[in-house]
DNA sequence: TGTGCCCATTGACCTGAATCAATAAGCTTT
DNA sequence: AAAGCTTATTGATTCAGGTCAATGGGCACA
């Protein structure tokens, strides 16, 4: 137990330099420890997003389902711990897309009640929940930002650039979707880099 | 003064019950009136977006330049009063973006400096902090679903419905923008709607 | 009551990415 | 190592929406 929740407890510290070891106990009653296999569904379409979770070890995947296809939305993996499906979570409306561990995954979560019972009774927890809220408002706006003003290429290469090691780990037609584009709209991309690239170096 | 402050007043005290006299006054120490007169530039692309601000009366727009062409990226009014780059805001990197008042505007805005004392000084201001970034949050987050999930017919449809006094007080060809449509496309949608509506009418 | 400008509409054409289809290249599984 | 997957690539075709161009309507201002 204490080994599951030790990368949990230094973020936590981490953000929060001020916090006692009597308040982190006060987190601690709070949080669960999941595992799910490969392929397993963390949240389907129509359910409302219980959960903020925190990866310990693992990959995921937020996606939608659109006219059968699937529309990948975000990864989430050790380097971006935090995820959920926030707005259904704080709206506490149906959510309209799948979260799937893509690895076998272990996360330490809290649900919603857990989490209104510390912003009510732990000093700091509205904090941490600030600085949640706030890096995933960051994260989306970035997101958002690069669907505005970057073409698909743009998008690929500051991808490869910032989460290389995605790369390692995701097949490339979940890459694509999440770029915004069809798996042979990547390859083309792909195509034309490599050959611009040795192009250029002769 | 007390007339200027009174809306972002009775907004603090709905959003945060517990508040007191005492705590509303360091707020108010804070906050600063502003006014823009219609065509007023508030932030450009360059600047690092330096304050969180409450609109009491007028209306305002987020847009980007890309190659000589405008992409309006939301409107806020008296309805949507809170608006700020907030990942510019929050990262203290330059923002992409123009911040424009597309009518005679009056803001009621704290500066970063401001906040991040409120936040050490004032028990609550987390929570308030927290409120903003998870309602922006929300906000981005719909909109972003909207852009995956909906055709630009849908994305009309949707605005018309949430927020039909926009189509009173902005142009068509900034509405179209928002839609992430050109002026023409959104102009044949108009004209497909209207046709469809009147088919089905006999 | 013109005159000029901005905006919306409509039509003709163009283009980038999606779709459809076929092939090839890795993998697992036995 | 053969058989049977899944994924990636490449080519041909289609299509939604963008671009370009022309027309017309509304409104401000002289």
């Amino acid at each position: 137990m204490a080994d599951q929740l030790a990368k949990i407890k230094a973020y936590y510290f981490a953000l929060l330099p001020s916090i006692t070891e009597e308040q982190w106990w006060f987190y601690e009653q709070k949080i669960s420890i999941r595992t799910y296999k490969k392929g397993d569904l963390i949240l389907r379409p129509g359910q409302i997003c219980d959960t903020v979770s925190f990866i310990n070890s693992g990959l995921v995947r937020f996606y939608h389902l659109l006219d059968g296809k699937e529309l990948v939305a975000g990864f989430f993996d050790e380097e971006q711990p935090y995820f959920s499906d926030y707005e259904s979570f704080l709206t506490r409306k149906p959510s309209p897309m799948y979260i799937e561990a893509i690895e076998a995954t272990e996360v330490a979560d809290i649900n919603y009640e857990g989490v209104q019972l510390l912003y009510d009774t732990v000093e700091a927890a509205d904090r941490l929940g600030r600085y949640i809220a706030e890096g995933l408002y960051t994260m989306l706006s970035a997101r958002n930002n690069a669907f505005l003003l970057d073409s698909p290429e743009q998008r690929y290469q500051k991808l490869l650039e910032q989460r290389p090691g995605l790369f390692q780990r995701v097949p490339q037609y979940m890459i694509a979707s999440y770029l915004g584009v069809t798996p042979e709209a990547l390859s083309r991309i792909r195509a034309r880099l490599s050959k611009k690239a040795s192009g250029s170096a002769h």
